[in-house]
DNA sequence: GGTTGAACCTCCAGTGGCTAGAGGATGTAT
DNA sequence: ATACATCCTCTAGCCACTGGAGGTTCAACC
């Protein structure tokens, strides 16, 4: 039987994290002891390990409830599975689109920089005008 | 003089957005008509050009700022402006590693997948045991 | 059996960067 | 004068946690 604390050592969790996973319905409410504190079993072990290599590789909190239910249906056909991790590349895929944009941009901007005045600052320069950009970089935050 | 809405459609804001800039001390407090509408010239419509267009390179707002700060003091050396897009190329290239890693593994746990019962499931397989990987991805979030 | 002290408990609030909606006032065109 | 698009303030919500206050329990040691 683990305590949250070692459960959390175990998984590289935080404590507070494992109880809002419960709170959230992530993880199921555990046996208590007399004196009301959380005891852990091989199952939770397991299930806490599942989500947070699952957070890992960048999948949100509600692609994992969705994989940890197929995972309680192992005689369905794991099509589902499979759309969700390809959902998962797709936005990754796009991510990694956008930041090569960017860190283009802003190599070109630190090599610019001539490390003079602040008025003839290219970075500041850059920023002011869009126009003087080369890549797109339309989306804010993707 | 525009309307906040006007200001929105020329730089791709949403209006809340440019209030919740003015709360946080972003943008600064405009004018007002007699019935208490915002009214924007032209200084406040570089200012959000600005902002926008860091935020796209991915700038927090904290370093937009301090970016901005920089900006109103042109005789001071551009060496701090270098140093915060050089602070923000770095995390660019961080996440693009991040990024790369999780691509590898979610590509092959997808290429893996034989499309059968989700019991035999690669995808699943993978997420249960993070052995069968052959990235480092230990960090959340970055 | 008593006493530490680390780890546990609940509850609330805050992070970043917005976004949405309620409920009402204003501005402009006709 | 009227319609109605746009504006106003205020509050609450999103994601995925994280931190802290103030109090209780557990396990080890004497």
């Amino acid at each position: 039987m683990l305590t949250i604390g070692n459960l959390a050592k175990k998984t590289g969790t935080k404590v507070q994290t494992i109880r809002y996973y419960e709170q959230i319905g992530l993880m199921p409410e555990p046996g208590r002891t007399e004196g009301g504190q959380r005891r852990y079993g091989e199952a939770e072990l397991d299930r806490l390990s599942f989500i947070r290599h699952s957070r890992q590789l960048g999948f949100s909190l509600d692609a994992i409830r969705e994989l940890l239910d197929l995972g309680d249906h192992p005689d369905r056909p794991c099509q589902e599975a499979d759309t969700i991790a390809r959902r998962q590349l797709k936005q990754v895929e796009r991510r990694m689109a956008r930041l090569e944009a960017l860190q283009t941009e802003l190599r070109r901007m630190v090599r610019e920089c001539s490390g003079g005045r602040t008025a003839d600052c290219r970075v500041l320069e850059v920023l002011r005008d869009h126009s003087e950009c080369l890549t797109d970089h339309e989306e804010i935050g993707v």
